[in-house]
DNA sequence: TAAGTGTGTCTTTTT
DNA sequence: GACACACTTA
């Protein structure tokens, strides 16, 4: 059918007004929004607007459908729609909006129909409240499923609960239970820790699920190969384990989803119809798992839509692999492409440095960011003789910026290694510049919180015994290691769980002296038990701390510590008062699954005027108007670790990339000649990324710059061409007593010896005092005649001076 | 059974 | 240097 006149100028006046609705984005990101169905990889660069494309891409196919290019007017569409949507397009009257977008909607999506999966609460959050606030329709927000992966797949698994073959309702592990239980399976197995690591053991396990690999598969594809054998062993050991626990780690709950729809066509059917359109942030940070569990999802409509940055790839060392992005047109046929280059956030030096330093990289796909914000400052670059000193200069700069009109608050300081915190904290105190750090799960790994949790796991699952031996004797109720044991063998005798045993325990002989103990803790956690039907949760755990005595045990002991864990524990209390409040149907098992996959990132905290701190991976997907990056040397960033494998450098690039890419308006680049880490002294150059980065962009305090090539070891994986290598003289006089570590120069180093007679360009003459060898170099102290004693180190020195 | 003592470890960690 | 752990000791 040919469309008619009518046809043609209604899709035409459909068209221009849709075109209007998204005017405000830039070429490239409404090609993006108005790219609908098939697959479609949106390479989106830092600070590209990835976010408002994602919702806009949502938008429009709820809203509008193909009602962009499809040729032909609605079947019941009359001369006076065709009238009235002229008029709209002329004057886009807000109360004709609604009619308007009716008019022009062409088989939209419904929103139960959309899945956008993200990998934080953060951003999962961030895209339902903007959504809502774009669709201003709060029912319709809440269809789209806009979750985790894991929120997604636990909604999935709780669905088919009963195709998992699990006896009760399912606990969460987090990575700390999952190391005891693999601790213990090891104990059993008679496997020496030390041989096999048990973090080691935990992250090969890990990457197996992440495979998908069974610990069948596992074994098979392990044979030959002593250790891998054992771990093998571990790992169907461990399963079983979590099996009889009910339990479920963070990478069953993507794994076991995949099986889930994989074993089971009627529920892979029903979510491969339900979803007409998958759209998945992040893709680079994504792992086998998750693209297999993406690619079922789509597989029906196979309108899938992946949204990432190959450059931004960093969590490699967690599963993620980058192949995923970089094969994503070769995975998905007939995929288009779409690259957003334009950067919104930071100034044109920040974004040359970001391009230059990226550009290294190899395995990419290829961007290069713009902006047309203007240049903007030049980075900074401060190296310090020491920590103190590093820490000292991140504080006055912050406080310069306040008194100069900045909030705290502006301000960000981000390192590659936490150990480095301390000691910027420590100058933040002194300099009186408030300053909160951001770790992780801080609150939740605190003993008291989670001896809370599995007081709660517990009233939830029983069979949980790993959470009942944390706690079975916390308060101390006289059941010792001893009992437990005992109890967990009558447990596997009798063929029931820990928890059985523990409730009749007057029935096992072997237990005859805890026995009276454990029957009262069984009381206690049946009669939880039973409380839960009737109580809200609040009350429950009110109940709880009451009942199990361990409030009083700590008001009892009434110390400074016990008072703080007194307060955290009362906190915990907020966090369930504020979970009932935003809940309709309230429930334990549905608190503890959104605690398990919560992080103290979720809590809003942004309202506080404070300077920020954390690692370069936390910052990822943050902004900030002035950066710090301190510690930026070699061997901390890139790490030493990264040093021999290009791919390993790759990464460290990358987030090399990330942190600089975070910076608004002023970055600052810090490091320091000397660092005391891990109790030793270390010596350290500035950065390879430094040198990385074009010098006019930089502003520098380190004094003499010349050529890499023409004086340092040939180092193959440095040794690119026009590459400006910074050397930094110290000015002052080192603190002596510095500890030093001893190293075997790898290069032949200039020949000093204390005692000789040197000339030197900028300083005169003088006497070496001391030689200390250090990192293939050598520290000189010189004793000049007319600057007083300087330390310099003896390659980059010998450029200037001479043994007379 | 809880404290004390020694030993080894020390990337990054969205969930 | 700081911290978690395993083992010893009163």
């Amino acid at each position: 059918m040919e469309p008619t006149k009518f046809d043609m100028k209604y899709a035409s006046v459909r068209q221009a007004i849709i075109e209007q609705r998204f005017e405000k984005l830039n070429a490239r990101q409404r090609e993006a929004v108005f790219q609908t169905d098939g697959p479609l990889l949106i390479l989106a660069g830092a600070g590209s607007g990835k976010t408002t494309v994602l919702i806009n891409r949502i938008i429009n196919l709820l809203r509008f459908g193909q009602g962009l290019t499809d040729p032909f007017a609605p079947e019941w569409a009359t001369d006076d729609d065709l009238l009235f949507l002229a008029e709209y397009l002329n004057d886009p009257k807000p109360e004709n909006r609604a009619r308007a977008e009716h008019l022009c909607a062409v088989r939209p999506a419904k929103p139960w129909e959309v899945i956008a999966i993200t990998f934080t609460n953060k951003a999962a959050r961030e895209l339902r409240e903007r959504l809502e606030l774009a669709l201003g329709d709060e029912e319709a927000a809440s269809a789209v499923w806009a979750y985790t992966f894991h929120t997604a797949c636990l909604r999935i698994l709780r669905r088919h609960v009963d195709l998992l073959g699990f006896e009760s309702a399912f606990t969460i592990y987090d990575e700390d239970d999952k190391k005891r239980v693999i601790t213990n399976v090891m104990k059993k197995l008679n496997l020496d820790p030390k041989t096999f690591d048990p973090r080691t053991v935990m992250g090969m396990i890990s990457r197996a699920k992440d495979k998908l690999m069974t610990p069948k598969q596992f074994a098979a594809d392990a044979a030959g190969d002593y250790f891998r054998e054992k771990v093998s062993d571990i790992y169907r050991q461990y399963e079983k384990e979590m099996k009889k626990a009910c339990a479920l780690d963070f990478d069953d709950i993507i794994m076991k989803t995949v099986l889930l729809l994989q074993n089971n066509p009627e529920v892979l059917e029903f979510y491969q119809h339900k979803f007409r359109y998958v759209l998945v942030d992040e893709y680079q940070d994504t792992n086998y798992a998750q693209y297999v569990l993406t690619s079922l999802l789509a597989g029906y409509y196979e309108n899938i839509c992946v949204v990432g940055d190959d450059d931004q790839s960093i969590y490699k060392f967690r599963g993620a692999t980058i192949t995923n992005i970089l094969e994503f047109e070769k995975q998905f046929k007939d995929a288009k492409t779409i690259r957003l280059e334009q950067n919104y956030r930071s100034t044109g030096n920040i974004l040359n440095a970001a391009n230059e330093v990226i550009r290294n990289n190899v395995g990419r796909k290829g961007k290069e960011l713009w902006t047309d914000h203007g240049a903007g400052a030049k980075i900074k670059l401060h190296r310090s003789d020491s920590q103190e000193g590093e820490a000292g200069y991140i504080a006055d700069t912050i406080r310069e910026g306040v008194e100069q009109g900045r909030r705290w608050g502006d301000f960000a300081v981000l390192y590659r290694n936490n150990v480095l915190s301390d000691n910027i904290a420590a100058a933040f105190i002194r300099a009186g510049v408030p300053y909160r750090v951001y770790k992780g799960r801080d609150f939740f790994s605190r003993a008291e919180i989670k001896d809370m949790f599995a007081y709660l796991w517990m009233i939830e699952n029983p069979a949980d015994e790993l959470r009942l031996r944390r706690i079975i004797n916390v308060p101390a109720r006289k059941i010792g290691d001893k009992s437990v044991e005992t109890a967990m063998q009558a447990a596997v005798e009798n063929g029931v769980t820990l928890y059985d045993v523990v409730c009749h325990a007057s029935g096992y002989p072997a237990l005859s002296r805890g026995a009276a103990a454990m029957e009262k803790f069984g009381e206690m956690i049946e009669n939880l038990r039973r409380l839960r039907e009737f109580v809200s949760l609040s009350e429950l755990y009110d109940e709880l701390l009451d009942k199990s005595g361990y409030l009083r045990a700590l008001q009892l002991k009434g110390g400074a510590e016990e008072e703080s864990r007194i307060e955290h524990i009362e906190e915990l209390k907020s966090y369930i008062v504020d979970y009932e409040e935003k809940n309709e149907n309230p429930s334990l098992g549905d608190f503890l699954e959104n605690m398990a996959l919560y992080t103290d990132a979720d809590q809003s905290g942004e309202d506080e005027d404070a300077v920020i701190m954390m690692t370069m991976h936390a910052a990822k997907g943050l902004e900030f108007p002035v950066v710090f990056l301190a510690g930026m040397e070699d061997g901390l960033f890139p790490g030493f670790r990264a040093m021999e494998k290009e791919e390993d450098m790759e990464e460290e690039r990358r987030l090399c990339y990330v942190a600089v890419t975070r910076a608004k308006e002023q970055l600052y680049l810090t490091c320091a000649e000397r660092r005391l880490l891990y109790g030793r002294t270390q010596y350290a150059h500035p950065s390879r990324f430094i040198d990385e980065m074009p010098e006019e962009l930089l502003d520098s305090n380190i004094v003499e710059s010349r050529r890499f090539s023409a004086a340092t070891a040939p180092d193959p994986t440095l040794d690119r061409p026009q590459v400006m290598r910074a050397r930094y003289v110290s000015a002052g006089a080192a603190k002596p007593g510095a500890s030093v570590a001893p190293a075997k120069p790898a290069v032949p180093l200039p020949d000093y010896a204390a005692g000789d007679r040197v000339r030197h360009r900028a300083f005169g003459d003088g006497m070496i005092v001391s030689v200390k060898p250090m990192g293939g170099d050598a520290l000189l102290e010189i004793a000049f005649d007319q600057k007083g004693t300087k330390r310099l180190m003896a390659k980059s020195a010998s450029l200037f001076m001479q043994v007379i």
